[in-house]
RNA sequence: GACCCAGUAGCUCAGCUGGUAGAGCAGUGCCCUUUUAAGGCAUUGGCCGAAGGUUCAAAUCCUUCCUGGGUCACCA
């Protein structure tokens, strides 16, 4: 690449020409390996015990500060910052003037020894100095004082486009991640202890379904076919219970071709697991435990919610669906009167489209007037059967009410679960009212996929499945309202 | 998809009632052996997102486009 930028070549000349002399001053700017033995965080939080010792560091400089014979450096392993001291007697002189062809960005070692400046802080003494990596390219730069921050690297567009100057620059952010891969790998263990066999179905399919959404679709040269990339794998993972697997999760990548804002992302990762003989009710528990147990290996039983806390570990609320709409509304709307549910939508000044069916009208009453106030971790139950395609009939007899679930925590929803269908004339008639519906030109709706009914023909026992968020999730247990913010690199136009 | 906001040096930003670009940091040179937003002196660096237009004159006004952000729409 060639840069036509003067300032940003003249900066990366000198900074090659620093290279040359390196090498032929006949040090490798690129050695093949070096050996730290400590990290930074560990020398700062246990001073007493390292203080005189000798210890092995490395990482990238963050600042320098140069005077004459003496420096100081700021030196960023993947715990921390630690600062090193520099001295001309220390190294010998040939050293420091290596030293000096050092720039912000670059990597070494450091051997030395432990002590503390005459202003308290704890610095590596400079026995050996060793060059790891040299940069050409400058960082942007970011200083710091007493915690405030100056230049910081904020602009979202570099921050995303540029995520491991990110990482580099904003530690929240590489903590988020950090965050991620822990809650990630703490669910695989949560499963996996509760005896779930965790699977990867397809990602590219022939049919797509199992939610409703516009899929991507992508062709196969030498099938010479059309094929889709998934927008959910339950009908995948509902075919390994009919299989006879009892209990399966898996943790997967859906697309879904729709706009992006704060809470979508096109590709997204989601939980979903199955499990034989169980229903919603075992489902809730399940999904209690599960927070339960995240939260208790982050060592995060609370989240901060404005001047309150979220406990994460008590019991969750469990509301039904009318329940919550009439405490909303003051009407009860689970006679599914389409004259009364037009009305208090215009009451609460709900607009909806002439066309707007019961389903779509209480799934909108429900997401303006009820979700956003369900802070406290609450399971909404027994939805409208209209809204939920794939969920059995209530026990109860009640044909307009299945069973199903979703959980809400601080306003927003990160579980959906349903005792699943496996009815297989019920979820025929279903699947075809779906596919009429996309051929009325709703682009939203699931096409029929004859295969999965036929496994479903095949018996399937009684399950319970729940769906989870996973970004969301992660939203939420970070604190980050973007879901950019918790995706390492969110798609940007090129 | 609609509307609003932003894009100026490697980074963070100022300049925008039109007169042809400025600071701090980073960089470079010199000084400096306990500094910490290190300091002192000097200094480099810009087709002001792109293309058109108005004007004697445009970073500044107008139009279109590009990129990002925000709100809404769509959507679990």
């Amino acid at each position: 690449m060639v840069s036509k930028k003067k300032s940003l070549k003249q900066v990366m000349d000198f900074r090659l020409e620093k290279l040359e002399s390196l090498l032929k001053n006949r040090i490798n700017p690129y050695p093949p390996k070096f050996q730290p033995k400590h990290k930074s965080m560990n020398i700062l939080s246990d001073y007493d015990n390292y203080e005189g010792l000798n210890v092995i560091v490395a990482g990238r400089i963050m600042a320098l500060r140069k005077m004459g014979k003496a420096s100081f450096v700021q030196l960023m392993d993947d715990e921390g910052k630690i600062q090193i001291f520099v001295r001309n007697n220390d190294i010998g002189d040939e050293n420091y003037s290596n030293f000096k062809l050092l720039d912000i960005g670059d990597f070494i070692g450091v051997e030395g020894e432990v002590f503390k400046t005459k202003t308290g802080e704890i610095t590596i003494k400079t026995h050996k100095l060793t060059i790891l990596a040299k940069s050409i390219r400058p960082l942007p730069i970011v200083k710091e004082k007493d915690g405030q921050l100056f230049d910081s690297f904020t602009d979202k567009e570099q921050r995303y486009r540029k995520r491991h100057l990110d990482l580099i620059l904003n530690p929240e952010v590489r903590e988020t991640f950090q965050k991620r891969s822990k809650i990630i790998s703490s669910i695989r263990n949560f499963f996996d202890n509760q005896g779930f066999l965790e699977v990867e179905t397809p990602i590219l399919q022939p049919i797509y379904g199992g939610a409703n959404a516009r899929p991507f679709t992508t062709h196969h040269n030498t099938l010479n076919q059309k094929l889709y990339l998934r927008i959910a794998d339950e009908l995948y993972l509902k075919r390994l219970i009919i299989g006879g697997f009892d209990r399966v999760y898996e943790i997967a990548k859906n697309f879904r071709n729709e706009g992006m804002d704060r809470n979508h992302n096109p590709e997204f990762t989601m939980l979903e697991f199955y499990w034989a003989y169980s229903d919603y009710e075992d489902c809730m528990n399940l999904v209690e435990q599960l927070f339960a147990h995240i939260a208790k290996k982050l060592d995060s039983f609370y989240l901060d919610w404005g001047d309150s806390k979220i406990d994460l570990t008590k019991k969750f609320h469990r509301k039904s669906f009318f329940e919550l709409l009439s405490q909303a509304t003051g009407h009860n709307l689970d006679d599914f009167d389409e004259k009364k549910i037009k009305l208090v939508c215009k009451e609460n000044k709900i607009d909806m489209k002439d066309n707007a069916n019961i389903g779509q009208m209480l799934d909108e009453l429900m997401s303006s007037l009820v979700e956003p106030n369900l802070i406290e971790p609450t399971f909404v139950i027994d939805y409208p059967k209209l809204i939920s395609p794939l969920a059995k009939l209530h026990r109860n007899g009640n044909p307009n009410i299945v069973e199903r679930f979703e959980l809400f925590i601080g306003g927003s929803e990160v579980a959906n679960s349903f005792s699943e269908l496996n009815d297989p004339l019920d979820q025929r008639t279903r699947l075809e009212e779906q596919s009429k519906l996309k051929e009325l030109g709703d682009e939203e709706a699931q096409p029929i996929d004859e295969d999965f009914i036929q496994a479903v023909e095949c018996g399937m026992p009684p399950t319970g499945g729940v769906g989870i968020g996973i970004d969301r999730l992660i939203m939420l247990l970070t604190g980050n309202r973007w879901i950019k913010d918790v995706i390492l690199f969110p798609p940007l136009r090129t």
